[in-house]
DNA sequence: GTGATTTACTCAACTGAGTGGATTTAGGTA
DNA sequence: TACCTAAATCCACTCAGTTGAGTAAATCAC
């Protein structure tokens, strides 16, 4: 039966694809579990749990995984995904550098590289970044035709630069969008390539790998050389427009600034000095951070403040489950101005039902972002409800092709 | 084929539901639809859409409106929804007064009518608004076992009070949360009753009657007595707890404070020196904003750059297609607020591909927010992908029921 | 006018999704 | 050893939407 794309109708085809990627969607989840046990989660009948069961072992999508002794009844035979059926690219985009990740079905990483790039002309960055691809794949020991897709996270996305366009030229990000590297890279490739702003994709890894595993509803800030928010409510991401908190107006001495020109890196950076090579990230602002405590320590104080604010004001519009806050700087920093944010406001989300912090330092990896964009082709790929309606450069696989005959 | 309801998996019985809501949602927003076009829309084929329309013409759901000539072919029959097949009951509940309105199966209001509650019992509360719908069923002239159920919409809803308690002490959403008068009304009726507040009300409302036809992201700001706002996002209304924006912090004056002890009714009032029945709505405030116009253009002078404020902010988290203001307030005091408002701030939010205003004035009606309480028991009934997950007290009507057997 | 053309709609056979009851399997338990 | 329980399967079944042939009723071209 044909499935009839895009339309509202629904029909046995569309059925069928829901479900398995419903039970797909599970076993990822949570690895190792039984038929029986998926028929009662998706409340099918057991039949037909054991029907999709064999499509996708069929498909190489999962493997039996043992059997669970010890209850009555005969034992249950265990599924999991096979973590290498597919990998999933990312490449974190930022100023001065580009990060490539690449993590296999099972969302675990395997491989990571780093590059600073030098060319910033739109057609060398395309080159580089194939290179780049090629080089990640390599490290990885893996077949490039496993790969299932690249995603690339970049510190702004605009679809257009209606602000501050002076401070994009010539950079990266501005050669994504004005040079249309992604679709450019989809082509070189045959990959589909999925664009996302950073903060994004950091809330897509703080959802798969991190403090947001499980939530519908969370925020998540990366405090980068700007300031900027990913917003997840009812399981799937805002469009990327949305959570650019660091272009919030607020009030600092008396003065009415944006949000960022106080809270972020850069500004940090600009209160301790640092020139050329001192700010970039790579050549590790970190160290000039530990070297200028003191004044970080003041930043740091002037900027809890503005946070406590933002997650008060982020709370009464989005109510969410928890706000984690992500960012490249040292550990202590986080704790500090998280220690500094309290107390945090009084309003609707000191409700009982709370489970997680009204706020909360993320995970700590580098590659963080990377991570995150690198989930975002294999989501594509096999979520029914994917994160996000992203736009997609070529085409993504159809893991389910070839069952049907 | 038995409804596996909440489950994750869908089977035949699940896609037929769907595609018939789908059907049923399609003539609800476009009136005169034939099956032709309806098997476009969905892409299902003109044979099911055929069987669908069958059996929701059986079900006294819709019905011919009249041939298309003009066209090449055989002339279409068109089909519209059945106006008196169904009706929904709105209350919208204030400190000081009710209102309901009736609107039929079409979402056109048919009757309406207002009440000062003089009880303040949650008992008394209770029985006067079971005699206010009975009045308004006997008014519409409708038999009471049309009504598919009750929405009603108050001023505040938080599933706790963790904030302001002594505010609401004593007034009706007190009543309606402690005392659990929508369940209490729904055991009375025998019908639904779902609770919103009014911010979400009136959103739903103006994605309704208003300026919010077919937006799919947008935010209503309703200035009443507090400020609030309602928040549609990918089409859905986010719950309840969301939208708190009359407690966000501003500074005002060198001052911290809370956006609604500037930019509320409340307030405005405060200023004009209003107590007693001068503050009520019903009393009529309007004549005194009226006969105070000097003050009451200071109040707007200070209030606008709070909007203005609060419109940046709402568009830098949340990028809506536009925000829409609605209130009580004579229709001047608006027109004023969002001139002075101007000049929006200078953000994503003036992408080339806007369509809609940045900030405009919401319908005018009075009844607006009873309107959008309205909607929801026939949305909950009849939606494949209803505008909320609502908590409902009783049961919602299957409007399918004995069309399988 | 007349016939070709176009479009709406229907009939009846069909495909294939999940279902349900009987059955087999394989461990625990008395 | 005999019984119980739960997992998994066999197979006939129900009933979604689909398909393709066919009919009805309008407009269009000459």
């Amino acid at each position: 039966m044909k499935l009839r794309a895009s339309g509202l109708g629904k029909n046995n085809a569309y059925t069928k694809r829901l479900n398995r990627q419903t039970v797909l969607g599970l076993l990822r989840r949570d690895p190792a579990q039984s038929r029986a046990e998926l028929a009662r989660v998706t409340r099918l009948s057991p039949q037909s749990v054991s029907n999709i069961i064999g499509d996708l072992e069929q498909a190489g999508l999962i493997e039996p995984a043992g059997k669970v002794y010890g209850g009555k009844g005969q034992p249950a035979t265990n599924y999991r995904i096979v973590a290498e059926r597919g990998y999933g690219i990312g490449l974190h985009l930022d100023r001065d550098f580009v990060r490539a990740t690449l993590i296999d079905f099972a969302f675990e990483p395997k491989a990571r590289l780093r590059s600073t790039l030098t060319t910033s002309s739109a057609k060398g960055v395309q080159a580089a970044l194939g290179r780049l691809i090629d080089k990640l794949i390599t490290k990885a020991g893996i077949s490039p035709d496993l790969v299932w897709g690249i995603g690339i996270a970049s510190p702004s996305l605009r679809d257009e630069r209606v602000i501050d366009t002076e401070s994009l030229e010539g950079s990266l990000w501005s050669a994504l969008h004005s040079y249309e590297i992604d679709r450019r890279l989809a082509h070189d490739k045959g990959l589909p390539v999925i664009v996302e702003n950073d903060a994004n994709a950091g809330a897509l890894a703080e959802a798969t790998f991190g403090k947001a595993q499980g939530l519908r509803d969370f925020c998540y800030l990366f405090l980068a050389h700007g300031f900027g928010a990913g917003i997840v409510h009812d399981g799937a991401l805002f469009q990327a427009n949305a959570g650019e908190i660091g272009r919030l107006q607020i009030v600092h001495e008396g003065k009415t600034v944006l949000l960022e020109s106080i809270v972020s890196i850069e500004h940090l950076l600009d209160r301790l000095g640092a020139s050329g090579s001192a700010r970039d990230r790579e050549a590790g602002f970190a160290g000039l951070v530990e070297a200028r405590r003191k004044e970080t320590e003041k930043w740091i104080a002037q900027s809890a403040p503005h946070l406590r604010w933002l997650v008060g004001t982020l709370e009464n519009i989005l109510d969410p489950e928890t706000i984690i806050l992500g960012s490249d700087l040292p550990e202590w920093v986080l704790d500090r101005l998280i220690e500094l944010a309290e107390p945090l406001p009084h309003n609707i989300a000191l409700r009982s039902t709370r489970t997680a912090p009204r706020l909360q330092k993320g995970l700590l990896d580098r590659d963080m972002i990377g991570l995150g964009a690198a989930t975002m082709p294999l989501l594509a790929t096999i979520e029914a409800d994917p994160a996000s309606r992203w736009k997609i450069s070529g085409t993504v696989f159809d893991v389910f092709h070839g069952l049907d005959d």
